[in-house]
DNA sequence: CGGGCAATTGACGGTCTTCAATGAACGTGG
DNA sequence: CCACGTTCATTGAAGACCGTCAATTGCCCG
């Protein structure tokens, strides 16, 4: 057998391979900043309808998204669902300095996360004015984006919201089609779009099969959609 | 005339006396602190309806909102608006670190501002962390904030709407009068109200009439509003 | 007093939801 | 491997809710 390692060098550190080292919250920091941060995460991972966060509990837990998909989602005092937004590989999940999750957080597809408990987090942060500063920034995006979300949950029709949905799960999941053909495998059933996009699941389907009568896209199978007129849906959807 | 002060004291500290001081992101910083964010920021005084932020501009500006009410707005392709949120004394409003204002700002009823060049701005939020922290905790909340409305946009109907509204109105406008029988003013037109709701000036008025008649509200005059069964409006809201 | 805009109210129609039935895909166990 | 049950998706029919169009009323301010 080999020589031992130092104690700090066996554990393991997951952050020094970590695909999204260079675009998650920890991106500005630097290598014995990391090793901290290291010590107070760890990895999970997460089968596909596995919760990681539930609406209105305490917030015990933050996260990073390493790879996968995951929804945010809270609920009408009758129980209906609605999707608060999808979080991708380097987007940051929970509620920081706060006392309760506003909302779940729950796999779409296998997922791996990177777990700090809050209280370990937020010490961390207070002390790390680059990680805050990143987690600012990443905070008013996320805004941004759920702003941008409010339009079309107030003010578009089925056939805009479709259209527009159709066009985000595109750009998001395989940017590097852009070019018509390639077919996207939605990783969500026809109820969680519906939840998305404030609609029945009726609606969505309806909707999907109008598209498909008028040659715009393509389903070969219920998980699969193929854009075949890209501009038009873009015309739809308004942009 | 009497002696001449320093040129520190004489130009006029507005912080001092500002009636956010102690709740904007500016709450902790120190006096020496705030003498240089005095330096770089200045007071702004909207009238009703006057723009501070156009959708779409250069991020040129950020401010904190003193005194007053303004709203958030952004437009579909075909022009309709929706309001994406109210900005309420201590709010911070523009996106720093951002090269556009993603949403316009203009002022529902008389305000004050206190405004930054965002260069300026972002310049010394980098240096100052303590309000770097703030303003992460103000965008937390607000991100919560955003997307409960997301639940009221996408998942309710238009009683649910106007019933949760005029809740939210309330609590903003008198908190201290939660007691049923002091009116409130509301500083939006029937158009805004429906703006913020995602609906029509038609249901808007509709559903409030109906409110009159079942005796929850009352409507002394077109601004004024009296929740005269505040419980009543609570179970519709579903709260 | 009268113009102009905001708000209300009514009638109608379209869009989306609801309810219901059928059809397709998936996993389990024989 | 196929039969079968379960879940998910599609499609149809009917109706509710909200939007649209239009007419009227009420309010504010010159």
């Amino acid at each position: 057998m080999v020589e031992t390692h130092s104690l700090a060098s066996r554990s393991t550190n997951f952050c020094q391979a970590c695909s999204v080292r260079n675009r998650a919250i920890c991106a500005d920091l630097d290598d014995s900043e990391i090793e901290v941060l290291n010590a107070i995460g760890r990895r999970r991972t997460l089968e596909a309808g596995e919760d990681l966060l539930w609406e209105g509990d305490e917030a015990l837990l933050v996260a990073n998204v390493i790879t996968g998909m995951l929804k945010l989602s809270t609920h009408t005092a009758d129980g209906k669902e609605q999707i608060l937004g999808l979080a991708y590989p380097s987007d940051f999940l929970g509620r920081p300095f706060g006392e309760t999750t506003p909302h779940g957080a729950q796999a779409l597809i296998p997922s791996q996360v990177c777990v700090f408990a809050r209280a370990d987090f937020d010490r961390f942060a207070k002390e790390h004015p680059k990680l805050e500063h990143k987690l600012l920034e990443r905070t008013l995006r996320e805004l941004d984006r759920t702003r941008r979300w409010m339009l079309l949950l107030g003010r578009m029709n089925a056939e805009q919201k479709v259209a527009s949905f159709l066009l985000e799960m595109s750009d998001q999941i395989s940017p590097q089609f852009a070019d018509d053909t390639k077919a996207i495998e939605l990783p969500l059933t026809r109820q969680q779009i519906a939840d998305i996009l404030g609609l029945t699941i009726e609606t969505v389907s309806r909707q999907l099969s109008t598209f498909r009568k008028q040659g715009l896209i393509d389903l070969p199978s219920r998980r699969e959609v193929i854009l075949s007129n890209r501009s038009a849906l873009e015309d739809i959807a308004g942009l």
